[in-house]
DNA sequence: TAAATTTTTGTAATCGATTACATTAAGGAG
DNA sequence: CTCCTTAATGTAATCGATTACAAAAATTTA
């Protein structure tokens, strides 16, 4: 493999006008550059990027650290990443921590190391503090999860509001009674969620009922689960509102299971969008995130970040909009 | 940041002691690797690894080539990618190409910049004949795609007769006018299905009919439209087997769509497995790849590779079985 | 034409580890 | 007690680029 040295002998002149030839950097003459050009079209000379990056103290890497990769709704999250990354020539690096709180934290000592120069926590297992005093010495941006007061820079969604706006929707629909299945509730989405719910109850003049709060944990059985818990219930709910789609289809199973229908007897409100959402029957009606731009937005300010670490944090909440499909009984819409 | 030096120094020592020690190579008094050992807790060293990587003139990198990120197939075959990495110290480059053989091609090239010591191609788009020059100079590893009579290392299961074994069921079901869709035919495991699906139809006598047989994208919409063409015939097949989940969706959507039942009217079988399919309704027939086992064989042929980049290259065939749910008439099972 | 300025090119230090080779210290044999 | 072997440690070259600084060449100005 040849080197820049072989390259420089070849067309006779030194490594450093080699260099910058390589680099653009106009200081070299017509001729010359034509000559160096040729001389590595020859032998095929593609940089050395290990010691480039030595010499530059960079990597031109980034980690993007998520829980699981299989879940679809990060993956149009790390599609929005990569392309920004693509743009700026950053490489990135997958760190799925298959939940896993000292994974998570070995990804973010990759930094540390060099291997990378910043990080995207899309959500977080470990704990507030402890990210905090990471975001202090390493560049760091946290995509969908906010963390309240902290100096930090986040990119998430309003989840509170928007969980208000589905009340608010079932609530015109006539819907009185409204179940709802909140995500894990040591997760600050979750809880973010379930206070958008209540505080949407208030705001009609609906009475809270904690029977109808039911914990989930994200996944279609933990939504299959808590919804026959609803449904077992002396007054069952004419609406659910599931904390993500996942749990609305789980939910949707058994509400079919027990021979109701969906929107029917029982209207179903998801959360995220994902694909799934348009291909389960019916179509479910959700929150939709702005999955891409949530991954665009992050990895721009974690550029950012990089080039300047003073930066000032900044939480950048993106718009979200409740896609109306079937499952509340509207008409299909799309 | 503290650097070996530094330690060095704090210590007492020399740089190589240091080094040494961190490589945890015996030649070194018990006393002095304690020494040494405290003061890289003290000063909170950590290595830099773009030095160790020039030095070594590797960069524990690989990437791994995929179409699209969001298609779920490819994501679980990442994670067993990953977990083989994760295990030998290997870091995991994501090289999503949007399907763009350019990109495609740029992302082989990280190896010969060093930023990468190997390359996992996950499906490609690239000519065969490119493909085979590319893997007698870097160490690259196909999955999930077969390309005959190369010398290349490749994981992949026999599509071939898989697909024939989906006939066999349909057949054993009673169904003797078959429709199939492919995948499109420019790729090589769309082919190999078809072959499949033609050698089954011999096997039990039944003649070729070539109106039964459509060309998608493997895109639900593409299932949609080709199953449409397939209801649209005088004499539309009593089953319909569609190369990937997501046209078998389509091609359910399709036949409700029309006020025909899935199974009762006809039957519908799918390939990959993906979660989709446990979730549709009816659940889906499908040829289930294993695509977890597909990752990590790819990334232990690779890690051999890397290692002794003079292995003789082979070609895995892993097992793959039918998983029978309800679209064929079966009752679920699970 | 000589001096001043600008442009182009080259020399060598540098990034921070690893490691071949040299050196010193320690232990064992005679 | 000396010589030899082995273990422990240190010195300095090395990986392949980038870049500060120096030097040479070309161009402009007077």
């Amino acid at each position: 493999m040849a080197k820049m040295i072989d390259v420089a002998k070849l067309a006779g002149v030194s490594v450093a006008t080699v260099s910058r030839v390589l680099a653009g950097s106009g200081k070299v003459s017509k001729n010359t550059k034509e000559k160096v050009e040729r001389a590595m079209k020859e032998l095929n000379y593609k940089p050395n990027k290990l010691a480039r990056n030595l010499r530059k103290l960079e990597s031109k890497t980034i980690v993007v650290v998520i829980p699981d990769i299989s879940n679809p709704f990060f993956t149009d999250v790390i599609r929005g990443i990569q392309q920004v990354a693509q743009q700026h020539d950053y490489y990135v690096l997958l760190g799925d921590t298959g939940n896993d709180v000292k994974a998570e934290l070995d990804f973010i000592d990759l930094i540390k190391e060099r291997a990378a120069d910043g990080v995207i926590l899309v959500t977080a297992r470990t704990s507030p503090e402890k990210i905090l005093e990471i975001a202090q010495e390493v560049p760091l941006v946290v995509a969908c999860e906010y963390i309240k007061g902290a100096h930090l820079s986040m990119v998430t969604i309003d989840n509170v509001s928007s969980s208000q706006k589905v009340v608010d929707h079932l609530v015109s629909l006539g819907h009185r009674r409204i179940g709802f299945i909140s995500g894990p509730l040591n997760v600050i989405i979750s809880r973010d969620r379930l206070k958008g719910y209540v505080s949407g109850l208030k705001k009609h003049g609906l009475e809270q009922d904690s029977s109808l709060i039911q914990e989930g944990d994200f996944t279609i059985s933990s939504g299959f689960e808590s919804a026959n818990r609803l449904l077992d219930l002396a007054e069952p709910p004419t609406a659910v509102f599931a904390s993500n789609d996942e749990m609305a289809i789980g939910t949707i199973k058994a509400i079919k299971n027990r021979g109701f229908q969906v929107p029917g007897d029982i209207a179903v409100v998801g959360f995220d969008d994902i694909q799934i959402a348009t291909v389960i029957e019916p179509a479910l009606t959700t929150v939709s995130q702005p999955k891409f731009e949530i991954g665009r937005c992050t990895m721009e300010i974690l550029l950012e970040l990089i080039q300047n670490p003073s930066t000032r944090q900044e939480h950048v909440v993106l718009p979200e909009h409740l896609v109306i499909r079937e499952s509340c009984g509207y008409p299909l819409v799309r």
